[in-house]
RNA sequence: GGCCGGGUAGUUCAGUCGGUUAGAACGCCGGCCUGUCACGCCGGAGGUCGAGGGUUCAAGUCCCUUCUCGGUCGCCA
């Protein structure tokens, strides 16, 4: 028997009983039931099979390797005396003849077990990764997460996308994120920058007359981690079309996402097209956040004016705005209640108040005696017996905030309120395209300024003129949401450079900035541009949506710690003074001193 | 960068009011066991309690500094 194996761990079955046959894997386990009876585990990608020591010599064979080698064992197959229904292979054993160690195990003792790895601590997981995926559970999320990426990328190209590669060195980008750099050997002083995103090039390639353009897109952002976020490079599934808007993208998407979320999702239950549309704004007034979790019967309701009828309790008159969340059948005690009232203070930086009411309909803890006496207007905005509310108050953006996170908190509390068991898409549209900068003042792009504004070159004008406040002109943005997880921006591109003038001068800025800051675009723009429009689902969140994992870190084979680190390779890393005489770099650690 | 929570055996954790030799489970090593499959039983080894400083007769425990990991906010066109 030449072949390196004959079948895999996952293969044998009881109608291969009497075979000869040769399999290989990692040892996982031995367990001796006797000086001359053992049975051994053999686990490799597809699966286990148990082998069985029957001799004396045989059991000192198995005991002599230590566990986690890689070996190799010929044999007869033969029907179990006592089967294990657990197991695929569990009607079957062989009966070994050789046994030879392919790749020794050099360690007793391992990091942690391997099949108890989830268990262990994140760091030493990410150190010895490679250990970590040989755990059937870790290794599933990896298996899942290309078959995802196969099924997307099969669809997109069904519906007649073309997959076009972009550079990876490419040049800064004056907006949006930190860039990751590199220095350019042959420039001395100049960056090549790691792309943000594919943005610039698929709407260069539009203006190249490609018509449908996709890519699982790398990505790098040199931004703080997440649980949702992984730090530095991620993948987005990036797709534009020409001759299209807004209507069009959605349509591909309510196409594509849905089957592949019920195939391999958690859930077996998604979002049938069309997806629900919600205004921006009506998503912060309405569910205080603009990812709203549809899954979550709950609303938020404004009480701004109920509150300042009320007398005695500050934080209600000094407040902008006050927001209830009204949640009906809850059976909460008070401990419970203050700790979901902490775990929403975490999350949104400020502390909600709370209300309930008993089966009588009187208001009771929390503040109801300030309350008291509204106990119908308080009926109106969605309390009922047996009805706790949790309340926010603060400025407009803090106090939607704050009770968008409560919204969320009490739909995962209080039984009832929650559809869990589906994936629920929305999209969030009409994003208003200019707002006043927190720190500058003045009037800044709201997300991006490469997006088309409802009304185009008119309601510029209009704002220039001041017959229309640039704060009510909304942008043909969207944002793709499901399970209240942000899945994606995108939007319809302004591809008209007059437009893209008139839009800078709006933010103080003009043709020369447009120009220097995309001169690529601006210029490709002048040459005659489709209209054209896009979107780019992020791949990893998808995969951690359908995997049903809280950390985006179980999703991908090679996560870097939450401080950007590869523990396994060490990286980042010093490199050799060569390579930076090289690269014409000085590394000052302290300032103005060079590192030795 | 702010806030919160961790760091004790290879791993996961417990450790009371500051008080005897710092414990458990799993893993590891040795022995026993002829149908196990989370095998079982008996025995054993294994600790700079993240690091440094302080208070104290006495510190895993209290205080300060620092490193580190995670969560969260800032940030993420």
């Amino acid at each position: 028997m030449t072949q390196m194996r004959t079948h895999t761990c996952n293969e044998l079955r009881l109608e291969n009983a009497g075979q000869k046959v040769k399999i290989v894997g990692w040892l996982e386990n031995v367990r001796e039931v006797g000086s001359a009876l053992a049975f051994a585990v053999v686990r490799d990608f597809y699966g286990t099979t148990q082998v069985v020591a029957e001799t004396e010599d045989m059991v000192r064979r198995f005991r002599a390797i230590t566990k986690e080698s890689t070996v190799s064992v010929t044999g007869t197959v033969r029907e179990r005396d006592s089967k294990n229904p657990k197991l695929p292979t569990g009607d079957i054993e062989i009966v070994p003849e050789a046994v030879e160690v392919l790749g020794r195990c050099h360690y007793n003792e391992l990091p942690f077990e391997i099949n108890r790895s989830r268990e262990a601590d994140e760091a030493i997981r990410l150190k010895y990764r490679y250990l970590d995926l040989r755990n059937p559970a870790v290794k599933k999320n990896i298996i899942l997460r290309c078959s995802v990426v196969a099924a997307l990328r099969s669809a997109m190209i069904d519906h007649g996308f073309l997959e076009i590669t972009t550079p990876i060195l490419t040049a800064s980008s004056p907006e949006g994120a930190r860039d990751y750099l590199v220095p350019a050997r042959k420039h001395p002083g100049k960056f090549y920058a790691l792309p943000q995103a594919p943005q610039q090039f698929k709407q260069l390639l539009m203006t190249s007359g490609f018509d449908r353009y996709f890519q699982i897109a790398p990505c790098f952002r040199d931004e703080d981690a997440r649980g949702d976020r992984s730090p530095g490079e991620f993948y987005q599934l990036d797709m534009e079309m020409a001759f299209a808007g807004q209507e069009d993208v959605f349509a591909v998407i309510e196409d594509v996402l849905p089957p592949v979320f019920a195939k391999y999702g958690t859930y077996d239950i998604a979002s049938q097209p069309p997806f629900r549309r919600i205004s921006y704004n009506d998503a912060l007034d309405t569910y205080g956040t603009d990812k709203p979790d549809l899954r979550i019967d709950l609303t938020v309701k404004d009480m701004t004016a109920l509150a300042r009828q009320t007398e005695g309790f500050q934080p209600f008159q000094d407040a902008a705005m006050v927001k209830i969340v009204p949640c009906t059948g809850s059976e909460l005690t008070r401990k419970q209640i203050d700790k979901l009232c902490d775990d929403v203070a975490v999350q949104a930086g400020a502390k909600p108040y709370w209300v309930r009411m008993d089966e009588n309909g009187a208001l009771v803890g929390g503040v109801a005696k300030f309350l008291a006496g509204h106990e119908d207007a308080l009926r109106d905005l969605g309390m009922a017996p047996g009805s706790l509310a949790l309340i926010a108050a603060g400025t407009k953006d803090a106090a939607r905030k704050t009770a968008g996170v409560a919204l969320k908190m009490l739909g995962a509390a209080v039984p009832g309120h929650m559809d869990e068991k589906r994936y629920e898409f929305c999209w969030i549209v009409d994003f208003p395209m200019f707002e006043i900068g927190e720190e500058s003042g003045q009037l800044e792009f709201c997300h991006n300024p490469f997006s088309m504004p409802n009304g185009g070159l008119e309601i510029l004008e209009k704002a220039e003129r001041g017959e229309v406040d640039p704060l009510d002109i909304y942008a043909y943005q969207y944002d793709l949401v499901c399970n209240g997880v942000e899945l994606s921006s995108g939007a319809v591109r302004n591809h008209d450079p007059d437009i893209m003038v008139k839009a800078f001068e709006m933010v103080g800025l003009g043709e020369a900035d447009v120009k220097s800051k995309f001169p690529a675009m601006y210029n490709a723009f002048c040459y005659g541009a489709p209209p054209h429009a896009g979107i780019a689902p992020g791949v990893d969140r998808m995969v951690m949506l359908l995997a049903g994992e809280a950390s985006i870190r179980e999703i991908i084979p090679f996560p870097m710690n939450k401080n950007a680190q590869d523990v396994m390779m060490g990286a980042p890393s010093a490199v050799e003074q060569k390579q930076l005489d090289e690269l014409h770099i000085v590394v000052a650690l302290e300032p103005g001193l060079p590192s030795s």
